[in-house]
DNA sequence: CGCGTGACCAGTTTCGAAATCTGGTCACGC
DNA sequence: GCGTGACCAGATTTCGAAACTGGTCACGCG
C-alpha cells in the first residue's frame, strides 16, 4: 500500500508543477524533491516523464468523466447536450491542470515527445467517437435536433465548446464575472442550438419517428430515462479507456 | 497618382509577406524590392513598419467591412446576426491576411510594438462598442432574442465565433470539407442562439415591445428595414473609424 | 526644387560553441 | 527487493561575436 500511495504523491506533485511551471519547465528532479521521493523512485512508476505527465492529465479528465457520470446517474436531464456541456465546462475551469492544458496549449503540449502525442490523439480520435455514438443515440430518443447532420452536429458543439474555453483565455476582460453565468450561457448556447426544442411541444410529444426499433418515449423524461440508459455505458467506456490508458504508461 | 498606385504596390507586397513568412520574417528591405521601390520610398508612405503591417490588416479589415455593407444594402435581412457573422465568416476565409490573423496569431500579433498594440486593442474596444449598440438596435425592433442580458448576449456572439474561427484551424480534420457548409452550421448556430426565432410566430408578429419610442413594426420585413437604417450608420462609422486610424500612420 | 534612393547607423536578432542542465539508468546498500 | 542518488549522454541554455534590420538622411536625378 506504501507503492499506491508514493505513486500519488508522485502524481500529485507533477500536477501542482505543471499548473505552477507549465510543461517545459518542470523537471523530474523537481517532482521527486516535492514529492519526497528520490528520482529513480519516480521511474519505478512511470516509464518516462511524458507518461508521467500524461497520466496527471488522464486523471484529470478521468475525475471530471466520473463527476460527469455522477451527475447524470443523479439527473437524467443531464445527459443533455446543454447540461453535459454546462458541467464540463464548469469542471473544466475547476481543475487546474485541464484549464492549464487549453490556456497554455502550446506551452504544454508542444513539448510532448511523439509517442505521448500519438497516445493523445488516439485518445481524442476516441472520445470523438463516443461523442458521435452518444448523440446518434440522443437522436434515437428524439432528445437532439433532426435538421442537422450528426457529424455536422458534433462539429457545431465542438466549436462552440472551443469557443467558449478559449474565451476563457481570449476575451477575459469583457466576460461576464462569474463561472456559473458564463457557463449558463454556454449551456444556453447549446441548448438551442442542439437540444431538441421541448418548451414549444408543452414537454410531451417528442421528437421524430425513433428509426432501429427504438420504442417510441411519451414523454421526455421516459426518452431521457430510457437514453440515459444507452449514454451511461459510453462514458463508462470512456473512463475505462483513460483508466487503461493510464495504466499502461506504469512500469510493471 | 504615382504616389497612390506606389502606396498600393507597397500593401500588396507587404500583404503577401506577411501571410507567406508572418510577421516576425517580414522585412522592410523585401517588402521594397518586391514593390520595386527604394527602401526610403516606404517610410515615405509609412512611418514605421508596424505602421504598414497595421494599415495592411486594417485594409483587409476595411474590404471585410466594405462588402458586409454592401450585402446589407443589397438584402436588409443580412443585419441579422446569423446571416452577418455567415457573411463574416465567409469573407474571413477568403481574406488571407486576416486568416493569418486567427492562424497565427501569436506569430502574427505577439510581436507588433507597443504602439501598434495600443491602436489594435483601441480598434478593438471600438468595434465591441459597435457590436453592442447593433445589438441594442436590433433588440430594439424585436430582431434577436431579450431573454438574455445584451452584454451577455455580445459574449455570446463572441464566444462563439472565436470557436468557429479557431475550429478552422484545430479542428480542421473533423470539419466539414467546404467552407460554405461551414458557414451554414455557424450561422445556423447563431440564429438559434441569438436571433429571434420567427418561424413559430409565422414570420409575422414581431418581438417585444420596442421602448423609447421605436414605432413597432408590423412584419419582419419592415423591422429589418427599420432597423438596417440605424445599423448601416453604424458600420459606416466602423469603416470611417479604420480609415481614419489607416490615414494617421501615413507621412504627410 | 522635390522626390526617390540606398549607404549608413544603432539596436536587435541570430549564431555557435562552451557550459549547464535534465531525462533516464543502474550499481549500491538499507 | 525496493528505494536511492551519482552518473552519463544528449538536449538546452548562455553569452559574446557576427549578421541583420528598422529607420534616417545626404545625395543626385529629373
Amino acid at each position: 500500500m506504501e507503492r499506491a500511495e508514493r505513486g500519488e504523491r508522485i502524481l500529485e506533485a507533477a500536477g501542482e508543477l505543471l499548473v505552477a511551471w507549465g510543461y517545459r519547465r518542470v523537471t523530474i528532479d523537481e517532482i521527486a524533491r516535492r514529492a519526497a521521493v528520490g528520482k529513480g523512485t519516480v521511474y519505478l512508476h512511470w516509464k518516462t516523464k511524458d507518461a508521467l505527465l500524461l497520466a496527471v492529465v488522464l486523471r484529470a479528465k478521468s475525475r471530471s468523466l466520473h463527476a460527469q457520470l455522477a451527475r447524470m446517474r443523479a439527473d437524467p436531464r443531464e445527459i443533455l447536450p446543454s447540461r453535459m456541456m454546462r458541467g464540463y465546462y464548469l469542471d473544466f475551469l475547476a481543475e487546474p491542470v485541464l484549464r492549464a492544458l487549453y490556456t497554455d496549449d502550446v506551452d504544454v503540449l508542444g513539448r510532448l515527445n511523439d509517442v505521448a502525442k500519438k497516445e493523445l490523439a488516439e485518445l481524442m480520435a476516441f472520445n470523438d467517437g463516443i461523442l458521435l455514438r452518444y448523440l446518434a443515440v440522443l437522436r434515437e430518443h428524439g432528445l437532439v435536433r433532426t435538421d442537422i447532420d450528426v457529424r455536422h452536429q458534433q462539429y457545431v458543439l465542438m466549436s462552440t465548446a472551443t469557443g467558449f474555453f478559449m474565451a476563457e483565455a481570449m476575451l477575459a476582460d469583457h466576460a461576464p464575472d462569474t463561472p456559473e453565468v458564463r457557463a449558463d450561457l454556454f449551456a444556453a448556447t447549446i441548448r438551442s442550438a442542439v437540444d431538441m426544442p421541448v418548451e414549444g411541444f408543452g414537454a410531451r410529444a417528442v421528437g421524430p419517428p425513433g428509426r432501429s426499433g427504438a420504442p417510441r418515449a411519451r414523454t421526455v423524461e421516459e426518452a431521457l430515462v430510457a437514453a440515459r440508459r444507452d449514454v451511461l455505458p459510453l462514458y463508462e467506456q470512456a473512463e475505462e479507456y483513460g483508466a487503461r490508458e493510464m495504466r499502461r504508461q506504469l512500469r510493471g
